[in-house]
DNA sequence: GTGGGGCACCTATTTACTTCA
DNA sequence: TTTGAAGTAAATAGGTGCCCC
């Protein structure tokens, strides 16, 4: 018996297992619509699904992320149905708990490219791609937009407050989130980055500044990267207009919070394939025990695995106890739909079966058959 | 078919800034 | 109030794949 356990491609399968072909297109599809998947495979035989490659492009992720809910059913079933010559395993194909990104449905937030439905690349809108009437709103804002802007009590607060950490030679952030919380008045943190600003040009210093993005400019990304998690260069370009920062820095804030993504996802897998391991570890112990009981008790009694079992059935009519033969050597079930090993009982029910030597009579008599002749 | 340039993205890392004890 | 460690996130650098010519 061998616990593998897999991170990677599908169409690799375990180094002790085999896998068929059509298990093998199966994990393939599954592995390239869905991105990453895992295997644990315990036992004799299995298949492995996989990440496959990279995700080939971040222009396909999109689509992606909307089969997501539809991937789930496919690889945890993995249907196998044409399972390897009766081979026994256990095999757990495992999808990441929650895809990486979700779609949001209605949106609170009218975003560049809510509307278009990502279609913005085809240039139909004119706007950067963006329908004129549907840029941002600052009337729908965020809360937290909302509460500074109705603070400043200003027509269009919105575009003022992202443009209210501009600093005026390179159009970069100033200022800090911590004293803007602090005072709550922008007009004063903009002087002070503005003096900041203009301390570093005088002393001819232009040197990379960290500059933190307000909590709106946050927050209107951070629905944006829900809508799309890859803008396109049109609709990076719209976001930077609208949040009153450069491109690159969209751009960049786009990659930093894949990264996270990435990493927070990455993160979660890793714990629940650590629970994954611990549970079948435990199975694995839970087989092995109850396989050395089974040869201690055919040691002690040698007939008892020759000869076939019966098993001890309770007729629903007449509610009497009738006897059937089995063999104890036969195979584990095997489900006719999926092809699958059946699950394997918590239990065996060592009870109900018995050694033929055991003196209940061979051939039951029901009341309501004739006896044999 | 092949190679080079451009572009976008990813990953690892650096660094400015924030938070907290 | 000050200070330093730890954490966070913006920014950079290098590498890779894809597309076009």
């Amino acid at each position: 018996m061998e616990l593998g356990l897999s991170l990677g491609d599908a169409t690799k399968p375990f180094g002790f297992l085999k896998e068929n072909n059509t298990q093998k297109q199966q994990n393939a599809a599954i592995s390239k619509k869905s991105g990453l998947d895992f295997c644990i495979a315990l036992g004799l035989s299995s298949s492995t699904v996989g990440d496959g490659d990279r995700e080939k492009t971040q222009r396909s992720q999109e689509d992606d992320d909307e089969d997501d809910d539809d991937d789930d059913d496919q690889s945890s079933e993995g249907d196998g149905s044409d399972d390897t010559q009766g081979e026994t395993h256990l095999q757990l194909n495992l999808r990441p708990l929650a895809p990486v990104h979700r779609r949001v449905s209605p949106r609170l937030l009218s975003l560049p490219w809510s509307s278009d439905n990502g279609s913005s690349e085809n240039g139909s809108s004119g706007n950067m791609g963006l329908p004129a009437a549907k840029g941002f709103d600052v009337n729908r804002l965020p809360a937290a937009a909302e509460e500074v802007s109705s603070a400043n009590s200003v027509g269009s607060p919105f575009q003022r407050d992202f443009g209210m950490y501009r600093r005026p030679g390179n159009g970069n952030l100033g200022g800090s989130k911590r004293d803007f919380e602090a005072t709550g008045n922008d007009v004063v943190e903009a002087e002070r980055a503005s003096s900041r600003a203009s301390d570093d040009d005088e002393n001819g210093l232009n040197t990379r500044k960290k500059l933190r993005l307000t909590k709106e400019q946050s927050a209107f990304l951070e629905e944006s990267f829900k809508e799309h998690n890859t803008p396109n260069p049109k609709q990076k370009l719209a976001l930077a207009k609208q949040l009153n920062l450069r491109p690159r820095q969209v751009e960049v804030w786009f990659q930093n919070r894949r990264a996270r993504t990435k990493l927070k996802q990455t993160e979660v897998d890793c714990e629940y394939l650590k629970r994954c391991c611990e549970t079948l570890t435990e199975e694995n112990r839970r087989l092995h025990k109850e396989l050395q009981e089974l040869r201690a008790l055919k040691t002690s009694n040698p007939f008892y695995m020759q000869s076939p079992a019966t098993t001890l059935t309770m007729c629903p009519s007449c509610e009497r106890v009738a006897t059937t033969t089995t063999t104890t050597t036969a195979p584990p079930p095997v489900s006719a739909a999926s092809g699958k090993m059946a699950p394997i009982p918590k239990a065996i029910p060592f009870p109900l079966t018995r050694p033929r030597f055991f003196p209940f009579p061979q051939t039951p008599t029901h009341p309501n058959q004739p006896a044999a002749s």
